[in-house]
Parts: structure tokens; C-alpha cells; sequence
DNA sequence: GACTCGTGGAG
DNA sequence: TCTCCAAGAGT
């Protein structure tokens, strides 16, 4: 993609941030991560906790989490079972088990600080490609693209006019790059407006166009939104899915104050034995149970073994 | 690249 | 009711 430093004689053409950053400003969500108090370790915890979960899932334990844990060190400090505990039923818990650990990471290894760099950031468990570079950007002010599913989405109508993005893939990240303002704190903000926009306006299903401040330049729009031609996702089936019975296995752990016998994890899934059994030894293998010397099962660290 | 991994709200 | 899907990561 060309550089687009030239700076032409008269009218030059207002770019997507030049829009963009100031209907963010006036139209962003008032987000308690997004508070300039905020520390790293708390748009971490936000970041991690918003993979694949709604905002409005997120607030309330958000500010739980950083009253009881306002630092890398302090979650570290505590067994992984509490973490988990709190984690509720916010869903995929391996996420709040690699918090854990990449608390205990940047604890040990960092000096409590939440590192700066993207390279840095993804070594840490649990911390991809997206989380990386969000808080790169958000936490740390640094100049580089966060692609997220609802930037995609809007890149994807805006600049290619297509109605649904495709899959993720590594040429998403140049395709944002070329899109944000040279000035680092605005590249930021270019990012979240774009966020937010594919959060608040440019949603999946049923976008609000009338709304849109870059619908003028919409090359979706300007096609007449065609229809996306992908062959959809494959439905996303959940009763008797071992999904369904790992999350009740671990409900009834989360639910029991300390290790319960294998008969109480039994008695959560009745209607298939082998695949509780299979469950429970993912879960194992997950490192999301332990199995006790004297055959009961309990969140890992529980028992005192481990933090 | 295709799958798996929780949960619950909206249309 | 049922389908979709929501700030992804890891294998």
C-alpha cells in the first residue's frame, strides 16, 4: 500500500480517522476501562475478560476483579481456584486460568509491570495477536494496529465492500495499519472509534447505516450492502455438547467451598457416562481440576499445593 | 485453516 | 422456540 503523506494544495480529502476520531470522542460508551485512571493491568484484565464475552457481561465483575486484585502481584498471590471463583460464569474459564498465569508471569518476570511491547505482550499466556496489540495501544499509547472481529467487519464493508469479513488472517493487520493517523495517541483513538463503531453501529446483524458518520464513503453502501456470499458459520450447537458438560462439571465445582467426591461430578451429567468421563479428563488435562491423593477432584490450587 | 472452548441476551 | 453471536487464543 502507497504512503499517503502528501498533503495536497487545497480540499484534500478527509480520511476515515479524520472522521472517525472525533465521532468517537463525542459518541463513545463511557467504559470504566477506558477511564484515563485506569492502569495496564486493568484494560489487561478488561481485554482478556471481553474475548468472546459482551461489555455488559464484563462491567460488573470488571470492577470487582480490580478492587480485589489491583495488581499483577495480588492475583498472583492467590490460588488459581479464587481466581476461577470469580471468574463466574463469564464462560471459556481457560481464559481466567491464563490471567492467572500471566499475572504470575509479569509478577515474576516483569516486576509487576504490564510489558509494553507487542513481541512481549504474546509471550504471556492467554495474550494473542488482538490482546496484544490492545494493550500495546490502549494501556501504552503505542502506535499499532488492533483488529478485533468488529474492526474486520468494518473494514471489510467500508474500504472493501463486502458485507461480513472473512476469516482472521495476518494480512488483516496491514490492511487496519494504513488506516491509522500518524500521531500515536490518535492511532489509538482510530482504534477504538473503530471498535466501537463496529460495536455500536456497523454491527452483524441489521446495521444501523442511518448512524453511520462514514456512510458517505461506504463502499458497502455505495454497492447497495450485497448479501455476503460466505456459506455462513457452521451452526453452533450446544445441548449435549461436551462444552456443556464441562461447564456444568465445573459449576459444581465453583458452587462447592472445597475438593468434592467423584460421585458429585457424576451425579452433574447422568445421561452419558463416557462423555462426563472424557470431560472430567479435559478438564484435567486444561489444568481447570485437580484430582486429590485420596480420589476427589477440586479447582487447581484448592488444596493448598499450589500459590 | 479448521476446530474447540462457556454463557446468556437479542431478534 | 430457535438461531445467531459477542473486544479470541491455542492447537
Amino acid at each position: 500500500m502507497a504512503i499517503t503523506t502528501t498533503v495536497t494544495t487545497t480540499a484534500a480529502a478527509a480520511t476515515l480517522a479524520d472522521v472517525l476520531v472525533p465521532w468517537f470522542r463525542a459518541h463513545a460508551r463511557d467504559l470504566p476501562w477506558r477511564r484515563p485512571e485506569t492502569t495496564p493491568w486493568g484494560v489487561l484484565v478488561s481485554e482478556i475478560m471481553l474475548q468472546q464475552t459482551p461489555v455488559a457481561r464484563v462491567e460488573g465483575p470488571w470492577r470487582e476483579w480490580l478492587e480485589r486484585w489491583p495488581r499483577p502481584s495480588a492475583m498472583a498471590a492467590a490460588p488459581a481456584a479464587d481466581v476461577l471463583r470469580a471468574w463466574g460464569r463469564l464462560g471459556y474459564p481457560r481464559r481466567a486460568l491464563r490471567l492467572h498465569a500471566a499475572a504470575r508471569a509479569i509478577a515474576a518476570d516483569h516486576d509487576d509491570v504490564v510489558p509494553t511491547d507487542v513481541e512481549t505482550l504474546e509471550s504471556l499466556p492467554g495474550i494473542g495477536t488482538y490482546t496484544a496489540r490492545a494493550v500495546a495501544a490502549f494501556a501504552h499509547g503505542r502506535r499499532v494496529p488492533v483488529v478485533d472481529t468488529n474492526v474486520r467487519r468494518v473494514v471489510a464493508r467500508a474500504v472493501h465492500g463486502r458485507a461480513e469479513a472473512g476469516a482472521a488472517a495476518a494480512r488483516d493487520l496491514a490492511d487496519v495499519e494504513v488506516l491509522l493517523p500518524s500521531d500515536r495517541a490518535d492511532a489509538a483513538t482510530m482504534s477504538a472509534a473503530l471498535m466501537e463503531l463496529g460495536a455500536t453501529v456497523c454491527i452483524a446483524r441489521g446495521p444501523r447505516c442511518t448512524d453511520c458518520p462514514v456512510a458517505d464513503r461506504c463502499s458497502w453502501l455505495q454497492r447497495g450492502r450485497p448479501a455476503g456470499d460466505g456459506p455462513a458459520r457452521k451452526a453452533q450447537t450446544w445441548a449435549g455438547t461436551d462444552r456443556q458438560v464441562r461447564g456444568r462439571l465445573l459449576e459444581v465445582l465453583r458452587g462447592a467451598p472445597g475438593p468434592v467426591p467423584a460421585a458429585a461430578l457424576e451425579a452433574a451429567w447422568l445421561t452419558d457416562h463416557a462423555q462426563r468421563a472424557r470431560c472430567l479428563d479435559s478438564l484435567l488435562v486444561d489444568g481447570l481440576v485437580e484430582q486429590l491423593a485420596d480420589g476427589r477432584f477440586a479447582l487447581p490450587g484448592e488444596a493448598g499445593d499450589v500459590g
